[in-house]
DNA sequence: ACAGATGATTGTGC
DNA sequence: GCACAATCATCTGT
């Protein structure tokens, strides 16, 4: 764009009168507006521009500049040569091109002009207004979130307005000096002026007479109260520094603050280096996990690539049997004071350690910390019809989140940022801006599979992950061969090429409980976890909600995998490539059925390229598939086998676990759909193997008032071709604990905000994946996540110990948030997708059961099935599964699980959160 | 028009 | 970045 003016400016430089930038616009037509008329003088005048005077030319700007369309007065303006003469002494159409440069975000151009010319004081309002803007809103691109009152005030701080635009004056507050000291003088004398005297008043500080009616009234409203009175004295001197006189001691006060603060640890994994090797992957490169609480990181292997963990408490990295070390590869690991301690240690199998590569900041600290208030919780409310409370939410920075507070987040990489992060933590690295480097967190026990790529298909425990040799699919499944009533099958097949597709059979994943509906296994694990806990359960026992989001199936089916002939599903293949997202959603037969199997089957479906496809198929029966809603919000719908390739998992009979994505629904709109998990299970064991979770878009998980995530197993996450997946090995166990819910947004760096690297081949090592459980897959960022993890390696292992405490757990306010948050940079076309992902804010809701606690149990591992005490026995008896409920306020859209209740404090929550991220604040004041 | 209460900003210190 | 006090603005009742 300023190529235009410039070229424009060459050919005429001198000579006003030259057609310059004739070429803007030929469009015409465009709104039918009130604006018509002037987007038709404008077109009218620039084919003549040449001809204007520079008054008439200000005078146009003026015009354009009161319509307040940027995007016509940059036309304009274009066409005018910039010429010294026009511009000479023109403020008007400086101003102009001021405010075209502030659109264009051409922030270098904007102070150029603003501190090229002293403008006269009647301009200078606009013109700081602009420069103000521009400052911030160059600063929240840097953070990668919307900036607070505090901020901004640092920004004005920080960066004076130029003298160009400013008198000068000093202001205190909205006051200048100079007229406060008016203000006084007149008050010391007169307590209550006189009208005539308060216009007096108002005409000599500039101030309008409200404000100086208001000010004597506050004036005498501060006299008077606080303490005493001061009287006589009112009068503070003033500036000298007086006003300390009164005390200040008001009342003490604090009641506990949050509690919130200290929890049990939000997130933990743990693998149990079992036969699968329980491996933790996070890669990703847009991943972001952060914690309020402290993170425990406890198993076989860990990888975290490319994945930030910011804000936790602590990080707790412990291998378990000796098995190798962490590798962290370029992440970035941040790690702020938690109250609750766990001290945090970082350790490494057998002293061997951690590896770090790249670069990586890791910063832990440890607080201890009394174990935590439950802050809130969730008492009575938990649970709710629907909605317990839900606690925790992240939404990415970008996002939108309105509330910024929340979000701290490691901003490393912010690039820019003047902004020190000054974060307490010495150690840190930061990161060199673009270089998101891919974190990768290897174990250095078993070899990853990056050698796999190939075809390669590793299977290790339950889970197998084969990342396309393109990337073309990824397939993760956990195959728990014991329940799968259904034979479901995974069939891995390279999509991207024509080429025959291989197939590949895995043992079927069957969640079910014998045919016991989750609810009741709540229930029942809710009576045996007993305990101070149970209590709550009752709630719970009610019966757990089961999240039926959409309409799936109404009518219970014993399994199916075949969707029905004749019904089209509305969505029937998702493709989870960059180009297409598409969303899936597997969700439970609401109460009362439960569908015996489940199948996803993935299809190497062309991705942008490569891409995978997933469609799901379940069988249902009649319900009509396709909520959907106008938006595209989730639905649900069967896919029925694709001819392509395609990998299908099925769960076998009631799996409560609940898939959701959202697709972009296409095409413009934004579609927002999260993915998420609504956890309907209780505790059981699940035979299943694995759980696969995949999701272009946002992956919400959901967590229940009270609960811990547990994941056992080694439930993993990946990211290959931009997708995350969430691979959850044979047993896992999932609980929520509350965590103290602050959105965190991560802000993420620009660069994080792209995403997973464009690359086909995705960031996650093919083959490295095999034995973890648990996968995420995600070419967008995640969100938000239960507050807590936990990951208890096997079944055998205890979970509880991972568990936080009871009295934790139910806190809503926690959360783990896992969030890889993305920005909505809007570019490249897999930008665009992931925009469009970040934007949905993970809401967790609670799920419908009354308690809203649900657990989440499950387990593949051959042999692991089903009763596992220690399932049973979670924490806190609360379980909670990944669950949500889509609070979508956003228009509903579909937040097909829905019913949720009362949102009281969530929907404060999710407000919140939910705000916008990027961009957009401009456009109010401007005007333009 | 003023008193009060209350909400939003601003300014500072840690 | 948070906590807290100082200021201002706005709304309600009198």
């Amino acid at each position: 764009m300023a190529s235009l003016s410039s070229e424009s400016a060459k050919q005429s430089e001198d000579s006003p009168e030259e057609p310059a930038g004739v070429e803007t616009n030929s469009e015409q037509k465009e709104d039918s507006d009130p604006d018509e008329v002037s987007e038709r003088l404008l077109q009218t005048f620039q084919k003549s521009a040449l001809s204007f005077s520079p008054d008439q030319v200000a005078c146009l700007c003026e015009a354009l500049l009161q319509a307040g369309n940027a995007e016509r007065l940059h036309r304009f303006l274009c066409t005018i040569p910039p010429s010294a003469e026009l511009l000479r002494g023109n403020e008007t159409l400086l101003k102009a091109r001021a405010l075209v440069a502030f659109h264009r975000e051409d922030f270098k151009e904007l102070y150029a002009i603003l501190d090229s010319y002293d403008f006269h004081p009647g301009n200078h309002g606009f013109l700081q207004d602009l420069y103000l803007r521009a400052r911030y809103k160059e600063a929240e691109r840097s953070r990668g979130r919307s900036l607070g009152a505090v901020d901004k005030y640092r920004l004005r701080k920080k960066f004076p307005l130029p003298k160009t635009i400013w008198d000068g004056e000093e202001t205190v507050y909205c006051f200048k000096e100079k007229s406060r000291n008016a203000l006084k003088e007149c008050y010391k004398s007169n307590r209550y002026p006189t009208p005539d005297e308060k216009k007096n008043l108002a005409k000599v500080t500039g101030l309008s007479l409200t404000q100086v009616s208001n000010w004597f009234k506050n004036r005498r409203q501060r006299d008077r109260t606080p303490s005493g009175t001061p009287s006589g004295t009112h009068s503070k001197s003033d500036s000298d520094g007086n006003q300390s006189s009164e005390d200040e001691v008001h009342m003490e006060d604090e009641p506990p603050r949050d509690p919130l603060g200290a929890s049990p640890p939000i997130l933990s994994f743990s693998a149990v280096p079992g036969p699968g090797g329980g491996q933790l992957i996070l890669n990703g490169t847009n991943g972001f996990l952060s914690a309020a609480q402290p993170l425990l990181l406890n198993g076989a292997g860990l990888i975290l690539n490319g994945l930030t963990l910011g804000e936790c408490g602590t990080v707790t990295l412990s291998p378990v049997g000796g098995h190798p070390p962490l590798l962290l590869n370029g992440a970035q690991v941040v790690a702020k004071p938690g109250p609750a301690l766990q001290g945090a240690s970082l350790t490494g199998p057998d002293g061997a350690g951690a590896r770090l590569n790249g670069l990586t900041q890791l910063v832990l600290s440890a607080e201890a910390g009394p174990p935590g208030g439950p802050a809130a919780q969730h008492g009575p409310e938990a649970q709710g019809p629907g909605g317990g409370p839900l606690d925790f939410i992240t939404a990415p920075p970008g996002m939108g989140m309105a509330s910024e507070g929340a979000g701290r987040t490691l901003s490393s990489s912010s690039s820019s940022s003047s902004s020190s992060s000054s974060s307490p933590s010495p150690s840190a690295v930061a990161p060199p801006p673009g270089a998101l480097p891919s974190l990768v967190f290897a174990q250095s026990g078993p070899p990853l599979p990056s050698s796999m790529a190939p075809p390669g298909v590793v299977l290790s425990g339950a889970v197998l992950s084969i990342p396309g040799q393109q990337g073309e699919y990824v397939v993760l499944s956990s195959s728990g061969p014991q329940l799968a009533p259904a034979g479901s099958v995974c069939q891995v097949a390279p999509s991207s090429s024509g080429g025959p597709p291989q197939v590949y059979s895995l043992p079927q994943v069957v969640p079910s409980i014998q045919g016991v509906p989750v609810s009741q296994f709540v229930q029942r694990a809710a009576g045996l976890t007993g305990g101070p806990q149970g209590s709550q359960c009752p709630q719970l026992g009610s019966q757990c909600p089961q999240l039926v989001p959409v309409s799936s199936f109404s009518s219970p089916l014993p399994h199916f995998h075949a969707p029905p002939p004749g019904q089209p599903p509305p969505l029937q293949s998702v493709a989870l490539g960059d180009g297409a997202t598409t969303i899936v959603s597997v969700t439970q037969l609401p109460s009362g059925a439960f569908p015996q199997g489940l199948s996803l089957s993935l299809g190497g479906a062309p991705q942008n390229q490569g891409g995978p496809l997933v469609s799901s198929s379940q069988a249902p029966q009649t319900k009509d598939p396709v909520p959907a809603p106008s938006s595209s919000s989730s639905s649900s719908f069967f896919t029925p086998a694709p001819a392509t390739p395609s990998l299908s998992l099925s769960a076998g009979g009631g799996l409560p676990l609940q898939i959701l994505t959202s697709t972009p629904g296409g095409a413009g709109g934004a579609v927002q759909a999260p993915f998420r998990l609504n956890p309907v299970g209780p505790l059981q064991s699940l035979g299943a193997p694995g759980v696969q979770l995949l999701n272009s878009g946002v992956i919400q998980l959901p967590s229940s008032p009270g609960g811990n995530l547990l994941l056992g197993g080694g439930p993993y996450l990946s990211v290959q071709q931009g997708k995350l997946i969430l691979t959850i090995p044979a047993g896992i166990q999932l609980t929520s604990l509350p965590l103290k819910g602050p959105p965190e947004g991560p802000p993420l760096p620009a660069s994080l905000l792209l995403g997973p690297p464009p690359t086909p081949a995705g960031v996650s090592p093919p083959g490295a994946l095999v034995s973890s459980p648990l996968s995420f897959i995600n070419s967008s960022p995640l969100y938000g996540g239960p507050d807590g993890y936990a990951a208890s390696p096997q079944p055998g292992l205890e979970p509880p110990a991972l568990a936080a405490p009871p009295s934790h757990l139910l806190t809503p306010e926690s959360l783990l948030s896992l969030s890889p948050m993305c920005s909505g940079a809007p570019p490249g076309p897999q930008l665009s997708q992931l925009s469009q992902l970040s934007q949905s804010a993970w809401s967790p809701v609670s799920p419908p059961g009354p308690a809203g606690l649900a657990l989440f149990d499950v387990r593949g591992g051959k042999g692991e099935l089903g009763e596992d005490p220690a399932l049973l026995g979670l924490p806190g008896g609360e379980s909670l599964l990944l669950g949500g409920t889509s609070p979508d306020r956003d228009g509903g859209r579909g937040s097909p699980l829905g019913p949720s209740e009362d949102m009281d404090e969530d929907a404060k929550v999710l407000t919140q959160l939910q705000s916008v991220p990027v961009g957009d604040e401009d456009e109010d004041g401007l005007g333009l």
